[in-house]
RNA sequence: GCCCCUGUAGCUCAGUGGAUAGAGCAGCAGCCUUCUAAGCUGUUGGCCACAGGUUCGAAUCCUGUCGGGGGCGCCA
């Protein structure tokens, strides 16, 4: 249909568009166009049609009438058009729209040729987002909680890519040689190297004490040899933190995160970024002296409280580097920068903002999304967990122990915004009955339709649409529409757990669907069609729903 | 003390200011000579923490109270 725009939304939002200006002129109102965003949204219940809007409500008080009558206006001015079948007044002056059967047999040929990008978004002007994730330091391995920050940053990256813009994926290393952690993190490998050849050796105060650590520490013994213990701390931490990288890129890969870049904090340092930044700064006058230490004026932009850059030891702060850092993101390329942090990084906010702000960047374009905690329980009590005291769980454990399909999807139903209480046991126990095979399932079993229709040589044709008048075929169509709306709504308010929901729900009425419609029926050919061009669109749906989301979609599945 | 998140079914959680608040799991009762029963159908279960306010309309927005979680370094 040479009318139709990819969204309906967005085309009965044009309709009412028109048809408002003929309202504006009969009632000598020019406001209302303008003044008042159109909302139309998805009916849930099929007797209110298949979408709906609020129009006339909104605008009953402005004009001073009745909102029934006002919607009754909207509707004579709307002209004849043959994509829906009726449009009627309902409860307190919803106007519903219901499709006919020919706008419901052309949308549904785009979702075919779409395939599995169904749902994407054109976008005329795409921006550059650099989205940076994960972004754990290189004194260990990726740990659950941090998994909760790759399934989500992963899958908002792909959801900014479906939505149109282009994604440039980061991940950043602190690997600066004058980190205190760090030199902390190559003592304790040091540690472990020296027990490797008997030789004795106190352990560092407040070191790392984790099995990786000692793992870490062998591996260099083994490598090296004995001499490895002549070589200086700077030489074990960058030993260490190469071989702690290889093993989260290892980790990340198998969960099926990877990065365009991985960006060292040192090379900021070795190249003089961090020095001319500081510079840049002075220069602007936005930093002073006080005790010694360099002091950004970062209040002046809505922190808390000033921050310092280069401490009374001479040594320059993380506050620095991260400046230097998100200059480089710009500089780069970046449009927009998003950094995904866990919720320790509260308190980053307010400087972070500050720091774009103080590099002469709008807050427009940039973005800070804390995703909450992720609490591991056990036994129904809070178990702390600490790298430094080597009580951590490995992503790459839970992934070998559940899978990644079963641990990404249960990360991504929740929203980031909420917290998570993880019991290991539990979610092993309960693997079996994530709904993420539940819908896994679905998406086999399409797979096994079209596959004995095709031996019956019985193919999918779209033009047959109308004969499907179930109430159980409707309802799988008008939920297969709603993806390129939730696609656009996820990447505006950055809830991907949505795609998660909604592939439940397809699901769901999917398994409604094949109970209730027998798809493969040589003896009625063209309903067959018709069905079978059913599966296929709700086929590509879950596999564009499952991309999202960094899941799998299995051709077969069978209980074990 | 200040800041962020949160309170919805027995449990875990969805819910774009809109029409009768939903799902999964758990419970109960049924459905396999039929395209995969990891499925379907029916059913039980709700002062949406509480109190005000805004609105034609509030689980949703605002204020307050109470409960839960986390963060507030010249560490990163």
């Amino acid at each position: 249909m040479k009318h139709h725009t990819y969204l309906i939304q967005d085309y009965i939002l044009k309709t009412l568009q028109v048809a408002l200006l003929e309202i504006a002129d009969n009632n000598e109102n020019q406001e209302i166009e303008d003044k008042f965003p159109i909302e139309v949204t998805a009916t849930k219940q099929i007797s209110h049609g298949d979408y709906s809007t609020n129009i006339a409500m909104i605008l009953a008080k402005k004009l001073k009438k009745n909102p029934r009558e006002i919607a009754s206006e909207i509707i004579n001015s709307i002209n004849q058009d043959p994509t829906f079948d009726k449009i009627e007044i309902a409860g307190a002056g919803f106007i519903n729209f219901t499709l006919s059967d020919k706008a419901r047999s052309e949308y549904l040929s785009h979702v075919l040729e779409a395939q599995d990008k169904w749902g994407w978004i054109k976008n005329n002007s795409p921006k550059n987002i650099n989205v940076e994730f994960v972004s754990v330091n290189p004194n260990g391995p990726v740990t659950i909680g941090s998994g909760r920050g790759a399934a989500f940053g992963d899958s908002l990256c792909r959801t900014l890519t479906a939505a149109g813009e282009n994604v440039h994926r980061e991940f950043y290393i602190n690997d600066s040689m004058n980190s205190e952690q760090m030199r902390l993190f190559a003592e304790s490998v040091r540690h472990y190297t020296s027990l490797e050849f008997g030789i004795e050796s106190t352990f560092p105060e407040k070191g790392y004490k984790g099995d990786y650590v000692s793992y870490i520490g062998k591996e260099i013994a083994d490598t090296f040899g004995k001499e490895s213990l002549e070589k200086d701390i700077s030489w074990f931490q960058e030993e260490s933190q190469t071989r702690m990288i290889e093993w989260q890129k290892r980790d990340l890969e198998k969960f099926g995160v990877k990065f365009n870049t991985w960006f060292s904090e040192q090379s900021l340092h070795d190249n003089g970024k961090v020095e001319a930044c500081l510079e840049e700064l002075k220069k602007k006058d936005l930093t002073y002296e006080k005790d010694g230490a360099t002091w950004l004026k970062s209040t002046q932009f809505g922190d808390d409280k000033d921050r310092v850059l280069v401490r009374s030891n001479d040594r320059k702060t993380y506050v620095t580097s991260d400046t230097a850092y998100h200059q480089s993101k710009f500089e780069r390329g970046a449009d927009v920068v998003i950094d995904i942090l866990g919720p320790d990084h509260h308190g980053y906010i307010g400087r972070m903002n500050a720091v774009i702000q103080a590099l002469g960047k709008s807050l427009d374009v940039f973005d800070i999304i804390i995703y909450q905690v992720v609490r591991f329980v056990k036994n129904g009590e809070s178990v702390p967990m600490r790298k430094r005291d080597g009580t951590i769980y490995e992503l790459g454990n839970l992934t070998d122990e559940i899978g990644v399909d079963n641990t990404r999807f249960f990360f991504l139903m929740r929203s980031h915004d909420t917290h998570l209480d993880f019991d290991i046991e539990l979610a092993v126990r309960e693997s079996d009955e994530n709904p993420v095979f539940y819908t896994q399932y679905a998406h086999a079993r399409i797979c096994s339709i079209l596959k004995k229709a095709e031996e019956q040589n019985l193919f999918p044709n779209p033009e047959n649409m109308h004969l499907l008048n179930h109430e159980a075929e409707k309802m799988l169509v008008k939920s297969i529409f709603e993806l390129p709306n939730i696609i656009q709504l996820a990447a505006s308010d950055y809830g991907v757990h949505r795609f998660a929901h909604y592939s439940i729900e397809l699901a769901r009425l999917f398994h409604s669907f094949y109970d209730k419609c027998k798809v493969v029926q040589p003896e009625f050919e063209e309903l067959t069609s018709a069905r079978l061009a059913l599966c296929q669109a709700t086929m590509y749906t879950l596999q564009s729903a499952f991309w999202l989301l960094g899941v799998s979609a299995p051709q077969r599945m069978y209980r074990k």
